[in-house]
DNA sequence: ATATTTTATAATAACGTTTTTACAAAATGT
DNA sequence: ACATTTTGTAAAAACGTTATTATAAAATAT
């Protein structure tokens, strides 16, 4: 069923048939009735393929993450499939890995020639790379500099800086940091809203206290051993994303301590396990799903203003949320009270 | 940059250089070698809409699930996109919150024009929504008779059986279950693999220990609560989804009952909190992400068989597997004890 | 030496739309 | 009453490929 048969069926031409589908005007009421009566009654859908082609817009977004089952990724994936979606867009999913190489086969292969624009949760460091990339395409999570995209980020720096402050507000000073790669922005503003807020209320930093790794489970599981092992442990730790905070957890639960009493605990990203174990882990929040929503109206307000690439790029950075729970032990108080007695 | 660029410049015309990069016969090796010359050196990429017009094949598959956050629904998406990469499609991805106006709406806009076939873990209950489907499509975890379509399914029937059977065989008798919706397949199966072990084994179900209502976390909360403070409460629960077994995780911790002595409890699928819960639950696991990969795999075959409806549409069941881990009682054991006490 | 087959390439049609151009007929202006 | 503008429709070009058909040259057969 294409446009001909309508039109034959019709009686009038394709191009009437098309003006009508698309609200042109100069077109007789009454052909423009007909046209939409027979285009209903043989329940004529136009063919995307042939409009994409000469109009050249597929109407297809992608959204380029390293996992789904994630749930941080996920939550930008569906903010992005819900706006692109009430946008009258539909959204290409691609899996990474963190695998540059594949990442780079895609974008050759596919995403430069399919979609109107991408996504972008990159696993290349390098800024050429991007550079090089045509479609309008928004950076999320991870920036880099001079790609000369926009790019949605959340506050890193503050976030690890409010968790710091709130333990020095508690009293600790021995203060421990479990931080994934330092690469990309991420894991270098982590560290940076710790050291910062350390500096402002004057606390040294113990080197033997910086633990930098990986972001997985494993990394914050060993960390968390060896410095609760060590001689002298220290009074919290900060892990600065959520496996990192689950290994945490279960290293100080197999050392037979008490989060909140032996040790606090504090962590970046919320998660199930930090709401679910009691004490509950207090931890900064961040809007994922807002990330991918926020990214995807600013992917398709570029696609719609034919704007590939940005004159000046903009870097929106959506703020982080201290959710305080149970794991922080208040030392001033317990210093008070053992004062009085 | 076109393929005419690419014939004009290489001095060759169009229908050849499309015969030199299809791989076709009958084109002279030094032509052939100027060509593959030029698209290199031109960085020529064919494009994807104009090949998939004349094709009709766009090398494009959805994958139409609920929800992406729900990890169960996430690693089917995983599975199929990772199938459908290798195979050389990718993966259009589609979220209907379980709203089945919207997924029709869906179907009509846009999978019916855009996609070579379709994986649905769908939200409509009657056949004929799915016999009017005319692309390939594989059914995952729902499974619609009569609806004319392959599926993707686990055995839920013997989930609950082993479930069921590993309680009585700790000595339990007084079980009650906990279950989702029985419109679909899946909820009805778990009920009855439920009651056959119930039956093989003599053992009457209780109806006030039958809890019919819906998947989610509430349901198991709040009746795990009325079962507990009832008068005759049972001695394990069985919990027919993860959101549910957490539900009665979490009405167990608040009404300080123990699970693994005051109550059993074993759950259908596997989650991070049955995991890390101490003590740990034991739970029915189902191959999620072979679900996807199957269901891709069998699309993909579908789509280039040119099948578009199978004659003999058939149902794959995966089997489920009981991890055994410390939340049910040994009735046997204890009762052996005290009787030789 | 001529007829036939094989090989290499080009020209053209087709995929299903939208957009541009062309052309009447009707409406308006003088 | 005639020139001009407006309105409604149709025909044709374009989007970028692949597939089919045509044609010429070379190779082979008789």
């Amino acid at each position: 069923m294409t446009i001909k048969d309508v039109a034959r069926i019709a009686g009038v031409s394709v191009s009437t048939v098309s003006r009508v589908l698309n609200g042109k005007d100069r077109v007789n009421p009454e052909t423009r009735r007909q046209v939409l009566e027979k285009v209903k009654e043989l329940n004529y859908v136009p063919n995307n393929l042939a409009v994409s082609m000469v109009k050249k817009k597929t109407k297809i977004i992608a959204v380029v993450v390293p996992e789904i089952l994630n749930p941080f990724y996920a939550a930008v994936v569906k903010g992005t499939e819900e706006i692109a979606k009430s946008r009258g867009y539909v959204t290409l999913i691609l899996l990474t890995n963190d695998n540059e190489k594949e990442e780079k086969d895609y974008y050759d292969g596919i995403l430069n020639k399919y979609v109107d624009g991408i996504i972008l949760v990159g696993s290349h460091k390098n800024s050429e790379f991007y550079q090089s990339i045509e479609k309008p395409t928004i950076l999320v999570d991870r920036y880099i500099e001079n790609s000369g995209k926009d790019g949605v980020v959340i506050d890193n720096m503050g976030g690890t800086y409010q968790l710091t402050e709130h333990l020095i507000e508690n009293g600790h000073t021995d203060i421990a940091i479990i931080n994934g790669i330092m690469d990309f922005n991420d894991g270098r503003e982590r560290f940076w809203g710790f050291k910062q807020a350390m500096s402002m209320h004057n606390i040294d930093v113990h080197e033997k206290y910086v633990k930098p790794g990986n972001w997985f489970e494993e990394n914050g599981y060993q960390s968390t051993k060896e410095l609760l092992q060590s001689d002298h442990p220290p009074s919290a730790i900060l892990a600065c994303n959520n496996l990192i905070c689950i290994g945490a957890i279960k290293a100080i639960r197999d050392l037979d301590l008490k989060i909140g009493e032996d040790i606090s605990l504090v962590g970046f990203d919320d998660h199930d396990l930090a709401q679910f174990n009691r004490p509950s882990v207090t931890v900064i929040d961040r809007p994922t799903y807002e990330m991918g929503t926020n990214a995807a109206d600013m992917l398709i307000d570029q696609v719609e203003a034919n704007t590939s690439k940005p004159l000046n790029p903009k870097k929106v950075n959506l703020s982080v949320n201290l959710k305080v729970r149970e794991s922080v032990k208040n030392l001033n108080q317990s210093k008070h009270i053992s004062s009085t007695k």
